[in-house]
DNA sequence: TATTGTTATACTCTATAACTATA
DNA sequence: TATAGTTATAGAGTATAACAATA
């Protein structure tokens, strides 16, 4: 049978699968999307998030609070507002994030000496050495990355991306 | 020299602001964070949403909506499951992407001849001619992106990234 | 007056599960 | 029994606004 892919119009271009799809979806066109960065780099970056959110599932730790762990590891004692200005993150989430964090026993909020309406903000003890891990696992994952779209591209793209950061 | 990173030490490297970010973040460290291009691909996809966003503001276009319009628009008659798989939409959340599109007299879903239970999606007339629109604008962001980066570091982007789409 | 942390609301997006009507 | 579309729910993330305590 013909195999009409359902619409009316042929679709073209079939390719050998690679695999990254359903089979068949190598068959619909992107049309003005594939000259998009911003597809490609949406699609990427929900790769890797999965990919960090797989490989550190069993510590559970999501990137957003790695990140905010990370930060506060090199940076003891910044104020929430500094963690989520320099993070992009709203102020009214950290504060959610951090509970979650101080209820883990990872992060610490102290009263501020200078200001009363700061908190300086530590990790436990047992959130340095659950960080410590953390970073191997995350490193674990840099590897997939690397792996998956090549050492010499993962570097030119931090190159490139350097100023987001 | 020993330069103790990570803790217990003052932040170092103070940069020259380059207006990245608020006075001040060029003192807070990234430490394990900078070696992670997830970090760096998160911070860049906000930054690329929020430029479609506000480029495509006047017409009220979301960068989801653009790429379910053209893909439907390259492939008239595809049926909602089609779609979901190429562009990695769970199919429930389609579900009210089109609703939107379709009071907007945007989109079409016509019951489809062979198969009761789907609908072949096509663009309406005035759908079609909006699309022409959208793809000005969406080109007139993709301009801004090469800015940002450069022309020559966006295609290297599209290039490293391609598998992705 | 302005800022820090907090609470609250709304909307986007991801991830599921379950239901219906078909196949 | 499997699939297409739909409905519903829960959680992450984004974007605001407003409030109390403090500067």
């Amino acid at each position: 049978m013909p195999r009409a892919t359902k619409s009316g119009s042929a679709p073209v271009q079939r390719r050998a699968g690679h695999g990254r799809h359903d089979a068949g979806d190598d068959a619909i066109g992107l049309d003005a999307l594939a000259g998009h960065a911003g597809y490609a780099v949406r699609r990427f970056q929900i790769w890797i998030f999965q990919d960090f959110i797989r490989t550190l599932a069993a510590v559970d730790i999501r990137p957003t609070q790695y990140s905010v762990m990370t930060v506060i590891g090199a940076n003891p004692g910044l104020s929430q507002m500094a963690v989520a200005k320099r993070l992009g993150i709203e102020r009214a989430r950290l504060v959610h994030l951090l509970d979650s964090l101080e209820a883990r026993d990872l992060v610490n909020r102290i009263p501020s000496a200078t200001d009363r309406r700061s908190h300086a903000l530590h990790l436990t003890a047992r959130g340095r050495t659950a960080l410590a891990q953390f970073k191997r696992l995350a490193a674990e994952h840099e590897r997939h990355v690397a792996a998956k779209i090549g050492k010499a591209n993962r570097e030119q793209l931090l190159r490139i991306l350097a100023d987001f950061t």
